[in-house]
RNA sequence: GGAGGGGUACUCAAGCGGUCAACGAGGGCAGACUGUAAAUCUGCUGGCUAUGCCUACGUAGGUUCGAAUCCUACCCCCUCCA
């Protein structure tokens, strides 16, 4: 094993806090390997880089000989977030448990070591639970501190309603760490009540209390907002290559060099070398496109990398229309089919009236000519390729 | 159990009998400028077989020439008291 200042040093990398320092440099100074937790949630199994800057550090911790736990919080899901947005959530089945589980699979091993992850489902120690265990554990707890937790102060202040069950929620996912006597647990900023429960719960339950490190939450493409599905600000790890691409190619400079610190495999060395080029002059986007290219490489392969730059360079700075677009046909009438509907029946626009505002904007474009008569008729028996906007293409065959 | 407040488009939020497909803001989309950046400026932001018609202001009815606006019932959310 490498020394422990090496391995502090991976460690801290772009980590929020380390709770307790102290600690874990007594734990790594032990020499075996510790056991990392981290838990995910068995509801969305479609991870993108968000959630990456967790499983990054999980694979640091792989690489540097220790034992990571990928805890899928099977029961815990059924209880439902506190932050409780979407109040009830519908119980999943086994048989979907296990298809997201496999998802799962399927999707971080393009980070992680396959030979050195343990998946551990939560329902295997809570399924077991009985309410006698459920009240003993609730009573190592406190209300006092429970309200410690920022957001259930907030809401309390604001005079607005908390369900106990709520309270039942850091509880279960802290006696997890309980359950796989966990030596470090991982997780978001906005996780930090939750794993400080997980230790204060190992030391009431008689075992050395967990080292938290959080890791801070991803901003979105929009630079502002945490990345998520539902904001749509989000780049999917099963995105197509030109997509992700894209996507990375589109971000605020100022929020690359924060991509490059969560997200990037270079060393911190290479990265500031990079921030100086910039600072020297060199064009932000250049760096960028490096970015998206180790991006891209590292979930589709080297090949499809350098595909997705050629195909970005011919495109955006070529001005070439893609080669690949969606092939659609299309039903004409009477000898022909309108231009509005042509572009719905592609699928370009949602409706009529939006591909009228789209040809009022000169959105539109026809065979790279700009369309400027909404009630233009395109004649059966042609194809031609139709573009909306600067990113919507599709070959379209009129029949 | 009692008292009160509220449910309006993607979100927040006006409107409280006709001029409301619904002010405003945010978001989103598009155009200009660019580096498919950011910032900025401009426009658009229910649907259709389209100078008209249809559907929409929690749900279902009612009053009225006419309702998001008034009435009744129901559903849901929130607060306070017990």
């Amino acid at each position: 094993m490498d020394p422990v200042a090496d391995q502090m040093a991976e460690i801290r990398r772009g980590a929020e806090e380390i709770l307790v320092e102290a600690e874990l440099v007594e734990r790594l100074g032990q020499g075996r390997p510790l056991r990392i937790k981290a838990g995910f949630d068995p509801t969305a199994p479609d991870l993108h880089l968000g959630h990456t800057v967790l499983i990054n550090k999980m694979r640091r911790f792989q690489e540097l000989g220790h034992e990571v736990i990928f805890l899928i919080g099977d029961f815990t899901g059924l209880i439902g977030d506190p932050s409780g947005r979407n109040a009830t959530r519908p119980a999943l089945t086994e048989a979907q448990v296990a298809e997201n589980a496999a998802t799962y699979r399927q999707q971080i091993f393009k980070i992680l070591d396959p030979e050195r992850t343990r998946i551990e489902f939560n329902s295997a120690w809570m399924g077991e639970f009985s309410a006698s265990d459920l009240i003993r554990l609730a009573s190592r707890h406190t209300v006092a501190r429970m309200l410690e937790r920022d957001d259930f102060r907030k809401r309390l202040d604001a005079g607005q309603s908390i369900s106990i069950h709520e309270f039942l929620y850091p509880l279960v996912q802290g006696y997890d760490s309980v359950a796989l006597e966990a030596d470090v647990e991982l997780g978001g900023t906005d996780q930090k009540f939750n794993l400080l429960v997980g230790r204060q719960l190992q030391q009431a339950y008689g075992q050395p209390p967990q080292v938290v490190v959080t890791m801070p939450l991803l901003e979105g493409l929009d630079g502002v907002n945490k990345m998520s599905k539902s904001l749509n600000n989000y780049v999917g790890i099963t995105d197509v290559p030109d997509d992700m691409f894209g996507k990375l190619m589109s971000i605020s400079d100022e929020l690359m060099w924060r991509y490059f610190e969560l997200l990037s495999f270079q060393t911190t060395a290479e990265i500031a070398a990079l921030r100086k080029q910039a600072a020297d002059g060199a064009n932000p986007r250049d760096i960028k496109f490096g970015l998206a290219g180790e991006l891209v490489g590292r979930f589709h392969g080297a090949a499809a990398a350098t595909a997705a730059q050629a195909a970005f360079i011919a495109r955006f700075k070529n001005n070439e229309i893609p080669d690949e677009m969606p092939e659609v046909t299309v039903q004409g009438q009477d000898g022909g089919l309108g231009i509005a509907n042509l572009l719905r029946e592609a699928q370009l626009v949602a409706s009529n009236g939006e591909a009228f505002r789209m040809i009022k904007q000169g959105a539109v474009r026809l065979d790279g000519e700009r369309v400027e008569d909404r009630g233009l008729e395109i004649p059966v028996g042609s194809v031609h390729v139709c573009q909306v906007g600067k990113r919507k293409f599709a070959r379209v065959r009129v029949v």
